[in-house]
DNA sequence: CTGTTAGCGCATTCAC
DNA sequence: GTGAATGCGCTAACAG
């Protein structure tokens, strides 16, 4: 039982009777060269009869670059949504031929150079910031791109930062529609959050006739109940949550202090599965993830090849969907 | 501005004045190779003071393989719980030297050839199971370590098999130990969680005192209050929910037909955040996912290594939280 | 013992 | 269309 040994661009050479070179010029469409048909045909039945595949690391070797893009996972639990985006931008990705991989786990536990160079990207996608030397230092190493979904103002990137402000003007829009002239912000207890829930939050403001009133809510209904009390005494009828679970802990607090919805509208944010099932059931915003993967993919391609990005289409990016608690 | 050139071993080895073979030797301290403590002090002080990292793409190219394990996700949306076990599977093998990457996307998107034959990883783990074809072509093309997490019987690995009958046993045990002698089973509604659900089933199964009735409850209230009142009428008391989503619907589902909880107990699996948050409160199981994920990293780390593996600890792997609903 | 030479793994691409 | 160099690290064989 000998190894059975890999079928290398020399092989499909051989069997179509051409120079290495020639097989790779055509098996890359290489622009330029000056194949005949005959020939070309030759190499594709040959590749395809051999089941040729060319070598990942050879390639990555030679061209100092795969076609992998290497998604850095943040350190606080990804939710349904995030999964969601990565499984669609998987998707939109490998129409391009590019593999799509994430990495979970905190900068922490390794320095994320180590990542990096052990799979030696095309371009490299993080939620947070990456620091000026990191940056530098990816670029310096052939990665064609590297962008912070979110982060500090006035950096390259930050393509996840408009989508998220409009999931908090769509909110806020939601509830002064109905009425609500004085709103609150319910904000996440877990600091880690804060990189999303800040463009939420500017986007509540942008929307919002007056300065909502922020408070931090855990979630812990006797927690939430006191943030509730003191909305209540501002004269706050309407509360925007950072999400969903937010939401549903803001309600739960209400109803420590008397009957729901009674006289506090509640919106969240990404209609998780416990959102219709509460009790009131839960208003709330959802992002049309699709929609965003496909643009983040495009941006992506075009980056990496030299090409400019399109625009985000914003129109229905973001929607309300409208139940009993707002 | 000239491209910044890669530091390569030669560098290392002009620097330190030895040959490139030396300073691989000394670098991967390789074993039966007699190398004077000097040179070695002088290999490895140019080798940081050059910031050498070898090439990934040059050594996998080389060895036939590269330090990274990938995790083919499935296609239904990843919860919390196994975001959870991914970040720490990342963390526990990024202790033992590999990097974890994951694959988010559907096996229709692509064939997962595509996916594994750009990586070149030590190991594959999938959640469901490979066809032969696929451990077949996957093996010869050297990943040491094809697992299947879960799937049909009488398969190598599964390795999360007996976890997930942990979580259907414990929650079995629960409800009988507060004196329900009929126990009902809701099922998901969605085929493609069939996967994780039998095991947990058959755990009830093993737990149960009779044979639970089992019902496929979806994500809605009045498909679940039509479940909940015939399993009123077979004398059920006590549901093992296939998790807190559906324990959700299965308590709004008995809301309908009366106050909660009433006679009904409920007790869900994960704990995500809203279970706390409803009302009734909501009992569920949660599986220390850190002791899980370090036993799996050791599995795959003895595989590619070629030694054994050892036995999942299972004493206080799966703890029943204790709420108002069971 | 200490360390070197030389060839390999595989695809890309320049110069002819 | 082709020959040959190139990217980088590993390791068997071998010389002091």
């Amino acid at each position: 039982m000998s190894e059975p040994r890999r079928i290398t661009s020399a092989d499909v050479a051989r069997r179509a009777g051409v120079s290495r070179a020639t097989v790779s010029y055509v098996l890359n469409a290489t622009p330029g060269q000056s194949i005949s048909p005959a020939t070309r045909d030759r190499v594709l039945a040959a590749a395809a009869g051999l089941g040729y595949a060319p070598s990942a690391a050879a390639r990555t070797l030679r061209t100092g670059r795969s076609e992998v893009v290497l998604c850095l996972l943040p350190d606080w639990p990804i939710g349904n949504e995030v999964g969601n985006l990565l499984g669609n931008l998987s998707t939109a990705l490998a129409r391009e031929g590019f593999t799509f991989v994430a990495h979970p786990g905190s900068r922490q536990d390794r320095p994320i150079a180590d990542i990096w160079k052990t799979i030696t990207p095309a371009a490299v996608l993080s939620f947070t910031d990456f620091s000026d030397d990191e940056t530098e230092a990816m670029r310096a190493a052939g990665v064609a791109l590297v962008v912070a979904l979110l982060g500090r103002a006035g950096r390259h990137g930050r393509e996840l930062e408009l989508p998220q402000q409009l999931i908090g003007r769509r909110q806020a829009e939601h509830l002064t529609g109905a009425g609500h002239a004085r709103l609150g912000y319910a904000y996440p207890d877990d600091p880690r959050l804060q990189i999303f829930a800040e463009p939420r939050l500017a986007g509540v403001r942008s929307a919002a006739p007056r300065r909502p009133v922020v408070r931090t809510v855990a979630l812990d209904a006797a927690q939430a109940a006191a943030a509730v009390r003191r909305w209540r005494a501002d004269g706050v009828t309407g509360i925007c949550a950072y999400n969903d679970e937010v939401a549903l802990a803001v309600l739960a607090g209400a109803r420590r202090l008397g009957p729901v919805p009674g006289d506090l509208a509640v919106i969240g944010v990404d209609d998780i599965p416990a959102a219709r099932l509460a009790v009131p059931s839960l208003t709330t915003v959802t992002t049309d993830q699709r929609t965003l993967a496909a643009h983040l993919a495009t941006t992506v391609v075009a980056a990496v090849s030299g090409r400019t990005a399109p625009v985000l289409p914003t129109a229905d990016l973001v929607r309300v969907v409208v139940r009993e608690s707002a």
